[in-house]
DNA sequence: TTTGGATAGTTGCACAAACAACTATATGCC
DNA sequence: GGCATATAGTTGTTTGTGCAACTATCCAAA
């Protein structure tokens, strides 16, 4: 028997994320509350954007773990919200280059302050080096996983 | 500045919970893979129902974290699927009870069995003490947040 | 140079989530 | 009894996800 053999009762909550969950609740709440008109999962696009402006569809595939059709549905509706532009490459004619536009620019102190804030809510009383261990060993979950 | 304070970096796995997504479509294809017609979020409301058979849809929404909207259409789709009943309440006809079929009794080990091989695959390598505590980080969050 | 395979992106479909607005039933209070 | 209010559940709409099938473009080898 493997020695991370999980009890009944324990399996549930890990499967189902909910601490994430939770976190993901909160923070579109604060950003409603906020006036700003995003979807976390549109947020995610740009968080993306605003660390390397102009990379294609396939690269915010890789960098969100999310599939193509995910991320041409996301783009689209960034794009009708006016918030990115997709520009065909020069070189390569089947990829798009994703573009932030001014007004999405203007997003990302706000949003990341509120992104910060709630994480610092989530933690609150949290242990700095349990939270550490806790990140290690979501990464390994993640890297066993993939 | 709180203790908690996160690293730009730091920040976007953690909100994202790319962990329990892993864990999430690991499963999904096992399921897949074994032929059961099921999807992670019907199997999340079976799993109570195994626990506590009959139930209303309300504690199915309680014990899902799932708003009530999210249950009628979980439970719509396992009535279709030949899993659950909804039975109305004798004594309050505003509940439904939702009881499993034979069928749906069938599946609880298959199932669980299939949940606790992914987890332990999910976890291995990992520190059973390193999983405690990343267990008790992300119970905190939650009550933290909600 | 043509052709076959790989890569980038899109579309259709089924399922799920969040929110608001709705119906039906129960309950407590006058 | 009758009405206000709370509770259980449903429906409509928008958004997102996963899968399969599709188009367009690129590239490399015959």
């Amino acid at each position: 028997m493997p020695n991370n053999h999980f009890k009944r009762g324990e399996l549930y909550s890990f499967i189902t994320g909910k601490a994430s969950i939770a976190i993901a609740r909160r923070l579109q709440k604060k950003f409603n509350g906020a006036g700003l008109n995003l979807t976390i999962e549109q947020w995610s696009v740009l968080y993306h954007l605003w660390k390397a402006d102009g990379i294609s569809q396939q690269e915010l595939c890789k960098a969100t773990f999310r599939d193509k059709p995910s991320i041409t549905r996301l783009v689209d509706n960034l794009e009708k919200a006016g918030l990115v532009k997709r520009v065909a490459s020069e070189n390569d004619r089947r990829i798009n280059c994703i573009y932030l536009t001014k007004q999405a620019q203007k997003l990302q102190q706000q949003s990341m302050d509120i992104a910060e804030e709630t994480l610092n809510e989530a933690l609150d009383t949290v242990d700095p080096e349990k939270i550490e261990i806790c990140k290690q060993v979501l990464q390994v979950v993640y890297d066993n996983l993939k």
